[in-house]
DNA sequence: TTCTTGACTTAGACTCCGTCCATCGTAGGA
DNA sequence: TCCTACGATGGACGGAGTCTAAGTCAAGAA
């Protein structure tokens, strides 16, 4: 991730601090916040950075496949920094808890030209439902 | 679905003129209507139903499991009265059309142990999405 | 048939998530 | 150092969905 800010310059972005602040807050694996758990962690170190700005800056960094957006279910959109590993998620349907899982297989290959219906598929989605450890 | 009438008088529903014509709306394969789409159709029957009875009863009928809940990203959720045979969907990243699609293989096998981290997983919903050939 | 009652419906206020806009500030090149 | 276009700000706004208090009525009892 650190290699993200060295990205990010080299197209073009002015490296501003609330920029630097999201970035940092989006750091490491196995992250899934909402936009407002990433402008709360932000404004630890930055108090006065703006919820727009936040939507901003993970809007921009969707756009450049930095981060991946996971909608899940009615409530606020997760913001994912594993984009480089290309992976699904087990949700578990009580506590909403998220974590990355590795199937094995290709869903795109599971569906026949016949199904298709003419539509240009580019995309497989993977959404495991259950309950996890301390919820079961 | 005309007996989904009788199903749900039998589980002790009152049988109101919204119930009857929310359930009629919803009626026939390969309908994705968002609440607001259920109430203006219901509207046209019904002209005083109003919103929340509508959000009522769907909510009702998808814990019943008569119907499914089909979140797409940010817009409305759709509401599927395909409730008794499984399958997926293909949605147009442009327009939000919705496809039922039957793909080939069992997701739930493709997650191996290791890969569970101790939940109980119950389902795996798959949404393909690209450009229907009006958007492409 | 009429009565009774609690389940159902209603309108509109409200919440949550996200976008938009006008204005201000500043990163970074000249 | 100065300029300016890009970015930040906060507050208004919008769509989707929930909640509430008051009114209505389906359906069983008598
Ligand atoms: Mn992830
Ligand atoms: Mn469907
Ligand atoms: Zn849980
Ligand atoms: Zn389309």
């Amino acid at each position: 991730m650190s290699d993200l800010l060295e990205r990010l310059r080299g197209r073009g972005w002015r490296m501003t601090s609330q920029r630097r602040v999201v970035a940092e807050v989006l750091d490491g694996d196995h992250v899934h916040l909402t936009a407002d758990e990433v402008h709360a962690r932000a404004a630890q170190r930055l108090p006065e950075i703006s919820r727009a700005t936040v939507y901003n800056t993970l809007g921009e960094l969707v756009s450049l496949g930095e981060v991946i957006e996971v909608a899940t279910d009615g409530r606020a959109k997760r913001y994912d920094p594993n984009a480089h590993h290309p992976h699904q998620h087990l949700v578990c349907s009580r506590c909403g808890t998220v974590r990355d899982v590795h199937p094995t297989g290709d869903p795109l290959a599971d569906l026949p030209t016949a199904e298709r219906f003419g539509f240009m598929v580019s995309q497989a989605e993977v959404t495991y439902r259950g309950l996890c450890p301390s919820c079961a």
